[in-house]
DNA sequence: TCAAAAGTGTTTCTATTACACCCATGT
DNA sequence: ACATGGGTGTAATAGAAACACTTTTGA
């Protein structure tokens, strides 16, 4: 039984959600575009080898990135190599320039999530799902943890962290409210005493990441509708 | 590399959460308590391998089950036969007796969880990490999905869906506020038309699993109100 | 008639939303 | 001065919590 890491890397540049992609090099899928991930090796564990996989194939530093597992996926036919069950990571950071050099990272690229959903043969295997999966996932994790933070470069602003939150969800929030509400949460942010001067505009205040992994309360979105008692369409 | 999955299979009986168990008959950990699970065949899902399992090893009906990837386990020492990698499943069902039957159901038993946690080296490899890790995840699912129902035999009542939360968060709610969020949550539950009558007091409606799979609004523990002692009449 | 369980009403409190308005800065 | 983004105040609304009270049943 073969086992891979696949790693759905997100960041934000320009405002926009982008995914890291990655030109494969070999059959199956050549000249494809896929995540990036590999094999996992004899002494390691799932982590690691995501871990590895990122650094390798990305040149990413991982200690900059969040990292957790998103699901296993164990279709028997998912890879015609073969039996191959992969476990897929979600992996958020800031934007970080993808160092070019080096063989194996010499076809990472980051892609915009919107350019990359609508094209069902775009990416190899059944990466396609992955990434949709991942997408809710983070989409979800946003309103209950606080790895929005893991999208900023530290130190950020209020405004930044805030554009984490619109970009993922899609929405606008209102910018006083937003404030209040991760201002309150407890151990959340931890300001540095810096503020941020920028041409026009009253300066920000900068803040680091606080030790908190959960919101309390959550920070949920679905505001911006009228939420009476519609059927909303099943997700399922 | 080898792969398992294993499964953390929940259920209420006497008002107390119970995991279902099984006492090992092969080396290693011979004799000892142990999560059902085995080894991942070719052809097949890490979900069917995880329904076979359960049929197998308990003789319970898979269908009558919530199953769901909770995560991997890959530690490289997990394991003393070698390189093992387990993926862990989630089951929520209701009380269903266990058949005493053929072989491998032979040593299948509901164990109550309060008296597995305290015993770090009752269960057989890294289960007891995995049955916190399974605890943990089916605290939070009860607040933001509509799981909480598969716990209950259909149909059910309010008061058995109230038990079921109180069961497994460990803290008691207000009955009427209960009621009023579950039914007001869209699409949870159906009424059936039936009542339940019991010996003393009103009869109960009867409902239903509603379609819905999440929860709006959630259901959030941390209110930990303890409730007061008695009833209100019986003060007069 | 009483105990028990279901269900309703109501008050209090807190969070969310929408939005008006003030503050600090660069040009 | 004024445009621009940061930040506070506040009224309307919605939900959560606590709990008194009413309803419906079996014994």
């Amino acid at each position: 039984m073969k086992v891979t890491v696949d790693l759905v890397i997100l960041t934000i540049r320009d405002d926009e959600l982008h995914v890291l992609l990655i030109e494969r090099g070999n059959e199956p899928y050549r000249g494809c575009q896929a995540l990036p991930g590999g094999f996992l090796r004899p002494g390691e564990t799932l982590e690691h080898a995501a871990r590895r996989e990122l650094e390798e194939e990305t040149g990413l530093d991982a200690a900059l990135l969040h990292l957790e597992q998103l699901r296993a996926y164990s279709e028997p036919n998912r890879d015609p190599r073969g039996r191959v069950i992969t476990m897929a990571f979600l992996a958020l950071g800031p934007d970080l320039p993808i160092p070019q050099a080096g063989t194996d990272a010499a076809k990472a690229a980051w892609a915009p999530v919107s350019s990359v959903l609508p094209e069902p043969d775009l990416l190899a295997f059944d990466h396609l799902t992955i990434l949709r999966d991942a997408l809710e996932r983070a989409r979800s994790q946003l309103e209950y943890t606080t790895v929005a933070t893991a999208f900023c470069p530290e130190p950020f602003t209020i405004s930044d962290l805030r554009k984490v939150y619109e970009t993922v969800w899609g929405l606008k929030l209102d910018p006083s409210n937003f404030r209040r509400k991760v201002t309150r949460a407890d151990q959340f942010l931890e300001a540095t005493g810096e503020r941020r001067f920028t041409e026009p505009g009253r300066p920000a205040p900068l803040y680091r990441r606080g030790p908190a992994q959960l919101l309390h309360p959550p920070l949920l979105r679905e505001g911006h509708l009228a939420r009476r008692h519609t059927t909303t369409s099943a997700l399922r």
